[in-house]
DNA sequence: CGCTTTTGACCGGCGC
DNA sequence: GCGCCGGTCAAAAGCG
C-alpha cells in the first residue's frame, strides 16, 4: 500500500517536473502528454492490482479457514471409525472433488472457476488484444492457486500481468527481477530466489517429443551456451538460455534419446521474467505451473525420493485423489523435481499399469473406458482461426471422444475426477451433456487447427502437465480447489498460443498424442489430434 | 563486425 | 578427501 502511494506521488512529481521542462522545451509537449498518459495508465493498473490483491487475499483466507475446518472434521471422523471414515472420506473427497474439479461445478466455487475460465475463452475469441485480457483474467484464476507467498506462481502471474498492462509491467518486473550480471545469474538466478523457499532445487519440466530438428520451437529465443555429453547417453546434451531478456533465468537443455534418436528430450528450468510472445506464453506459464505443482508435491510428499503419477503418498497425506495420467511422470530424483511428459508413445499402458498396481492402495474395480481419443481431420487453416471458429465448429468425435464422461471416472472413482476439466460447464445437473461441450469442442477444434507444430506439442504438453499435476494430491485441498481453473486456463492458453503459433509457422499434419492408458485401469485422459494445415 | 556456436576448462554438488 | 558428474563460463571459431 505504502509503495502504491509512493509510486503515485512519484508519478505526480515526475509529471510536475515534466511540465516545468516543457515550458523550456515546447517540443517535448507531446512526449509529456505521453508520459502523463502512461502515468495515468500505471495508476489504473496499480489500483487494479491492489483490488485484485485484496480479493485474492480474502479468498486465500477463506480457503485457509475452510481447509482448517475440513481437517478438523476429518480428524474427528478418523477417531470415530477408521473404516467408516475411509469410505466416508472417499465420499468426502468426492464431494470435495466436485468442487475442485472443473466441470463438476456443484459448488459455488467451482462455478466461479468455470466462469473465470469462461471469461478467458470469451476474451480469446476476440483476438490478440483480447487474448491478453484473457490472460489477465487467467491471472485472476491462477492467482487462486497460490497464496501470496508462492513466488513461483507469482512469477507466472507477473508475466501475465505484464502482458496485461502492455509492457508497463516492465518496471515492475525490473523491481522484482533486478538485473544481474551473468556471473551472479549463473548461481543465483531470479527464479532461484523464487525457489529459495523450497528445500528442493529448481523444478524442471521435461518434454519428450518426436522432433527432427535440433530443438523444439517453443516460441522463445534461445542461445546455446554449452554442450556436454551426459552420462548414459552418447548423444550430447545442449544447454540453452533464454535470450529474450538479458536477465531471464530460464534455461533449457535438449538431448536426443539414445534409444530412439527421433525423440527429443527438452527440459525447462526456471520462470521467464519478461514478456513473452504468444507462441511462448503457454510453455512458459505452464512450466511454471508445473514447477509450482512440483513444489507443492515436494512439500507434502517427502517420504519418497522419487515417485510417479499416480502417487498415493500425497494422497495419504492430503486426502486427495492420486493422480493418474498417462505418459506423465514426476520425479524428485537428484533433488531436481522433474515433471516429464512423454509425447512419443501412443500408449504407455504397461508402464502405467505397473503404476496402478504399485500406487493404488486398493484394487480398482471399475472398468474404465478405452482410451479416450480425439481424432479429427482438420480443414485448411487458411485464415487465422479463432476460438469463435473453434467453438462454432462441430466436433466430429466418436463416442469415446475426450470427454468428461470418460476422462474422469465414474462417481465411484473420485480419484480421477479432478481431471474432468470441462471448463465452461454451467449446468451441473447434466454433466454428460454439458461438461464435454467446452473441452471437447475446444480441444477438438484446436486439434483441427493445429498442425504438427512441435512448439505446440511442448506447450500443450506442459499445459496438460500442469493441469494434471495439480490434481496429484500434492496440493492441499485448498490449493487444489483452485488449481483447476488456472490450469485449465493454461491449457486454453496453450491452445490459443498454438493458434497464433500455427498461424505464424503453419505446419502440416499435426498429430498430438497424450495417450491414455489402454488398459482397463487407467482413467484415460488421452486424445489424439490429427489435423492438416495447408499453409 | 557483431552475433552465435563450439569446446575445453572450470566449478560446485554429491556419493563413496 | 577424492572422484564423478552436471552445469556453466569464456575464448576461439564460424557465419551472415
Amino acid at each position: 500500500m505504502a509503495s502504491n502511494q509512493e509510486i503515485c506521488s512519484n508519478t505526480k512529481g515526475e509529471t510536475n517536473l515534466s511540465l516545468e521542462a516543457s515550458k523550456n522545451r515546447p517540443g517535448e509537449l507531446a512526449e509529456m502528454d505521453q508520459v502523463r498518459e502512461e502515468n495515468g495508465r500505471l495508476k489504473l493498473v496499480l489500483s487494479n492490482i491492489m483490488k485484485d490483491y485484496k480479493t485474492l487475499q480474502q479468498q486465500i483466507d477463506n480457503i485457509t479457514r475452510t481447509d482448517h475446518h475440513q481437517q478438523q472434521e476429518e480428524d474427528n471422523r478418523s477417531c470415530d471409525d477408521k473404516d467408516a471414515a475411509d469410505s466416508s472420506q472417499e465420499e468426502d473427497d468426492h464431494d470435495e472433488l466436485v468442487s475442485l474439479s472443473l466441470g463438476r461445478s456443484s459448488s459455488l466455487e467451482a462455478k466461479n472457476k468455470d466462469l473465470a475460465v469462461h471469461k478467458v475463452i470469451k476474451k480469446d475469441e476476440d483476438g490478440d488484444d483480447d487474448m491478453e485480457r484473457g490472460l489477465a483474467l487467467r491471472l485472476d484464476g491462477r492467482s487462486y492457486d497460490f497464496s501470496g507467498d508462492d513466488e513461483i506462481a507469482s512469477g507466472v502471474s507477473r508475466n501475465q500481468s505484464s502482458r496485461e498492462v502492455e509492457g508497463d509491467g516492465a518496471s515492475d518486473q525490473t523491481t522484482r527481477y533486478p538485473r544481474k550480471d551473468s556471473k551472479t545469474m549463473s548461481t543465483s538466478g531470479d527464479d532461484e530466489n523464487v525457489l529459495q523457499q523450497s528445500p528442493a532445487k529448481k523444478a524442471r519440466v521435461s518434454v519428450r517429443a518426436i522432433c527432427s530438428g535440433p530443438t523444439m520451437n517453443d516460441g522463445c529465443q534461445w542461445r546455446k551456451y554449452g554442450q556436454k555429453k551426459a552420462k548414459g547417453n552418447p548423444c550430447p546434451r545442449a544447454y540453452y538460455r533464454c535470450t529474450m531478456s538479458p536477465s531471464c533465468p530460464v534455461r533449457k537443455h535438449v538431448q536426443r534419446c539414445h534409444e530412439n534418436m527421433s525423440v527429443l528430450i527438452t527440459t525447462y528450468e526456471g520462470t521467464h521474467n519478461h514478456q513473452l510472445p504468444p507462441a511462448a506464453t503457454a510453455m512458459a506459464s505452464t512450466t511454471s505451473a508445473a514447477v509450482s505443482m512440483l513444489k507443492a508435491s515436494s512439500s507434502t510428499s517427502t517420504s519418497q525420493p522419487s515417485f510417479s503419477f499416480p502417487s498415493t503418498t500425497s494422497t495419504t497425506i492430503n486426502n486427495t485423489p492420486p493422480f493418474y495420467f498417462p505418459n506423465t511422470t514426476l520425479s524428485t530424483l537428484q533433488s531436481h523435481p522433474t515433471i516429464t511428459l512423454d509425447l512419443t508413445t501412443p500408449s504407455a499402458s504397461s508402464r502405467y499399469n505397473n503404476y496402478s498396481s504399485t500406487f493404488f492402495p486398493t484394487p480398482q474395480p471399475i472398468a474404465y473406458s478405452p482410451p479416450a481419443c480425439l481424432n479429427f481431420s482438420a480443414p485448411s487453416l487458411s485464415s487465422s482461426p479463432s476460438f469463435e471458429h473453434w467453438r462454432n465448429h462441430n466436433v466430429q468425435s466418436s463416442p469415446s471422444t475426450f470427454s468428461t464422461t470418460q476422462l474422469p471416472l465414474p462417481s465411484k472413482t473420485p480419484f480421477y475426477q479432478p481431471y474432468s476439466y470441462s471448463i465452461p460447464n454451467k449446468n451441473t445437473s447434466d454433466q454428460t451433456q454439458h461438461q464435454p461441450q467446452f473441452s471437447t469442442e475446444k480441444i477438438a477444434a484446436a486439434t483441427k487447427e493445429i498442425t504438427s507444430n512441435p512448439s505446440f506439442q511442448s506447450a500443450l504438453a506442459a499445459a496438460i502437465s500442469s493441469i494434471v499435476g495439480r490434481g496429484t494430491g500434492g496440493f492441499a485441498g485448498s490449493m487444489e480447489s483452485h488449481s483447476g481453473a488456472a490450469s485449465a486456463s493454461s491449457l486454453l492458453n496453450a491452445i490459443s498460443t498454438a493458434e497464433s503459433s500455427i498461424s505464424e509457422q503453419g505446419e502440416k499434419n499435426l498429430r498430438f498424442e497424450l495417450s491414455p492408458l489402454a488398459s482397463s485401469k487407467g482413467p484415460l485422459a488421452g486424445f489424439t489430434h490429427q489435423g492438416e494445415h495447408n499453409k
